[in-house]
DNA sequence: TTAAACTTTCAATAATTTTTGAAAATACAG
DNA sequence: CTGTATTTTCAAAAATTATTGAAAGTTTAA
């Protein structure tokens, strides 16, 4: 497993990434391995690639696993583990948005739901319920919107992506012709 | 500046949310608090209410302030800086966005054009080449989108929110009158 | 000016997170 | 079974990041 010049700074690159997206360094440096190396590594060549220890390959494996975004490919007459990325690119990136949904934003979904539950005659705190209430809508909405998003054919999602900057013309039409909700 | 135990936990959630979103906690904190308080705060009101040091608030209103993410408020015949939040959560939450991809998306639009204008010719990495054209392509979609996002009024964009599990219904209807893209 | 009120800076310290690698666990071929 | 290959675990060490608070810097009123 060697890497040249360029594909390395692209691991790299994705490693920092990585950091600043709830994942840590290595883990995104061994998913950028495994997404752009079509065959399937095992935990040494990954972890000579990446010059990184045995233990923190196998626990790097093991949360990727967790988020879906790799998977084992076993190799006939080879006992080691062998791992390549989940899917296409736009797949993993769906990927992540629905993990990160369910980690992140369903609990405090439902966090914030319970704090507007109680206390709903305190009107001291007017302004700051109606705060946690705009949060609330805010991230329901998100999670609606990401639950269509992953259900939509990738080549519908890729047609509405590509509209760019025509969204706004989308609904006008929408509108148009279908009257307005 | 006493925090009810409801807000309280509001505010020390939101601090564990920044922690996942690249900025950290007390500082998550400090924006959740001004989100929720309707009056503009100082910085010693600040620290009160959430126990951190002098120095560890200065540093977080600049850092909110480098995102855009509050604003001081002048209060006549007071010497003290006051911090109000930069707008509604709405507002916010695009403002992250659009900070977030001048942050890193766009670095890593540059980075990943770069790799690709190098090497067209190498064949023996060509799989890898065409991953990175994949997420050359899907960042730079995704930067369009934000940017549409960004220039539509926010009342359009509640309604292409609620849309939400019609998005796919509308590119039909947008197919049928305007014809394909 | 000066002095008081306030804010920022930053070196030292504390807290947290990541990484290592040896030992334990597991899987499997013979 | 037994022994070897492989993976996982986890305590200790290293690296990174966050926090403090005293000192330096800035602003303003008088």
């Amino acid at each position: 497993m060697e890497l040249s010049d360029n594909l390395h700074s692209f691991v790299l690159h994705f490693g920092e990434m990585g950091s600043r997206w709830g994942i840590n360094r290595t883990v995104g440096q061994i998913l950028a391995l495994l997404v752009i190396h079509e065959e399937p590594l095992n935990a040494d060549q990954i972890g000579t690639a990446l010059s990184i220890s045995r233990g923190n390959v196998s626990m790097g494996l093991k949360e990727l696993q967790s988020w879906r975004l790799i998977k084992p490919q076993h190799i006939p007459g080879d006992r080691k583990d062998y791992f390549i990325a989940a899917g296409d690119v736009w797949t993993l990136a769906l990927t992540v948005m629905e993990e990160r949904r369910k980690r992140e934003v369903d609990p405090t979904i439902t966090l914030l739901r319970d704090l507007l539950l109680k206390d709903t005659n305190s009107t001291k705190e007017e302004y700051a319920r109606q705060k946690i209430r705009d949060i609330h809508d805010l991230l329901e909405m998100i999670t609606d919107w990401s639950g269509e998003l992953q259900s939509m054919e990738p080549a519908s999602l890729k047609r509405l992506m590509k509209l760019g900057s025509g969204v706004s013309k989308v609904l006008d039409v929408k509108d148009k012709f279908l009257g307005k909700t």
